[in-house]
DNA sequence: GATGAATGAGACTTCATTCAT
DNA sequence: AATGAATGAAGTCTCATTCAT
């Protein structure tokens, strides 16, 4: 008789170790070794259930798509989810927050030299834009006013979170705690607003 | 009677190979190999010129840090100054903003776990927040308006830029070329309108 | 009451296994898992009916010597038979043969350094001469000729087969499919009649 | 001022020690620590000039071609010489012979399974071929015989040579010391008295 | 008998850094 | 200043073997 299987939540206690350790020390310093440790596998373990290190990453953005979406599908222009949906990686924990940003982050540099990564990045930021501009034509819609610049509208505002990431995990001094929801929300209401005038 | 030394010109080339070798490997297979290939020179010239690997990351960011200020002195609210300002520097071949951008976003995940770069960025985007504030704060005094969001403006402009850097890099389908310099005035507008009505 | 016991049947399952992989990937290349796959069981059934990865080749080593053995006994000068005998191991589907000569020509390799695999190896090698020996013996004397040299040729004889086996497995473009057996016949022949003018 | 280049001494140096340890370990048990101890080297050094172990074992065989081929060319039908040749390898201390023929059993069980390697073998086996099937040609030919036959000689006799080696290396004791070369010369004989009758 | 997860040793390879020249 | 060989630590990955079920 078979042990029963545990390979799913071996998967997630590594993918969990992945983002651990790579918000603090980047891809390329989370060795396997550090992995097994953060994750309390031994490092043989880790690559019997990945192929290799690139597919815990790949497993890791799997992971957060999937949790970006649920947010997105259930949120209205309610910009902060988006940030939510990216914090609700790794628990609750104190901190939990900072680590999944800086993890984020890393992930969008590793996107620069990664094919694989860069089609996942590049597919989610797809769809965050896309439902964003759902939002925005609704919006403009609803007021009877131009749908034109629904899209740069869209654009802006997830580039605008995207760089809020990377001014928490990089320069966090330059962001108080708690503010960039705020400001992503002006920027939405600029976008609308501008749209009323240019109807 | 010895030869002139040319160490600044060394130290400039071996800067420029990191960044070229960095916008496409990322920072941690940006071996000394490639940057001497990339610069023209040898592995063993590179070591005698920097201590390590590090200290040419800390003078890329030195001389970007150079480039930035020279252009957000001499601009006004005109955004894409700070975009030139980093596309500067490696030369003007064809191709170059991307390679540029990249580079940028690979020393942001960089930011995340070294506090040397950490600081340098960090400094930068205070700069840079400082100089957008105060456009902010001089837009809406001469309008007879409240100067109270100048600060969140400048950083929610600061963070577009990054924002965009990172989708250009990482995304580059989500971004028409040459359209994030209006979407970042779109959004300082925004805000200057915003003020408007809030005085 | 027990279930009967299969172990025969799953050795000689496992045993296959190992013949087919080390075809293609060698003998060290041929890890327990694909030999698991290969023999439809698992890596843990494997070491429940061999103690480890020698045994394996050994018992392989085993089931060749038989068959060829067997082969030997009932044939005559019919060289050919010795090929037969080794290509029978594996079954009957096409491109067999080719499998079963890599399969011999990987054996042979590993008689270099495994004290072990040398001995069964050598064990066949002598049998096989001993039988050709005989068989060169019988064809001299009844034509009343020396018997001298009825040794060198049956070691010839089966240097040239298993010459012609290593060109089929690593140099298929030097021999005409089918022709070796043929070229092994002239060189007995030869021998004979070398013999008879010595008489 | 660079130190003078030892590259190709070290390359001699490090696949002359791959031949050694390959000769009583075969290739997958060569290791790079076992290849940099027989060179007297580091194992970092042997990557340094060798971008990975297969180029080792390419770079021999095409140092074992060579010598294969200077013997080839400056001898007549004198089969031993191609012995001489592949045993020349490593100089000529007791043993060499042994060692490496050894190792060169074991690259025919390389050729097996790594392509690059089967391609040397293959074109090094016809060049054999073609250089003894002149020699039949011109030996036939001289007597007025059929030539017909000269190249299923030529691959015979080269088989028988490989098969030689196999038994050296694999079943010593069925190899009289110094025996091969008679035997094979016997073979070639053969061939061309059953031509002469065919004639 | 059977499964497949788990371990740990060890392989190949990379690379920052040093150093003789 | 300059070269490129050399080192050694460390990383990724493989795999025979063990073991709980």
């Amino acid at each position: 008789m078979p042990r029963p299987s545990n390979t799913a939540q071996r998967k997630t206690e590594i993918v969990h170790g992945l983002a651990q350790v790579m918000a603090e020390r980047g891809y390329a310093k989370a060795t396997i070794k550090e992995i097994a440790r953060a994750s309390r596998l031994t490092p043989g373990l880790v690559h019997y259930h990945f192929r290799d290190k690139q597919q815990i990453l790949l497993s890791l953005m799997d992971g957060l798509a999937a949790l970006v979406r649920a947010r997105l599908d259930s949120s209205a222009l309610e910009t902060p989810d988006l940030f939510a949906a990216i914090h609700a990686l790794l628990g609750t924990e104190e901190g939990v927050e900072t680590a999944a940003v800086a993890c984020w982050v890393v992930i969008g540099a590793e996107a620069v030299r990664q094919p694989d990564v860069q089609e996942l990045y590049e597919g989610l930021m797809h769809e965050a834009i896309e439902v964003f501009t759902k939002r925005f034509r609704a919006a403009t819609r609803s007021a009877k006013r131009s749908e034109a610049t629904a899209e740069t509208a869209a654009v802006s505002v997830v580039a605008a979170i995207e760089g809020f990431f990377r001014l928490s995990a990089g320069a966090p001094s330059c962001v108080r705690a708690g503010s960039a929801a705020g400001a992503v929300r002006e920027i939405a209401k600029g976008f609308i607003d501008a749209a009323e005038e240019a109807s």
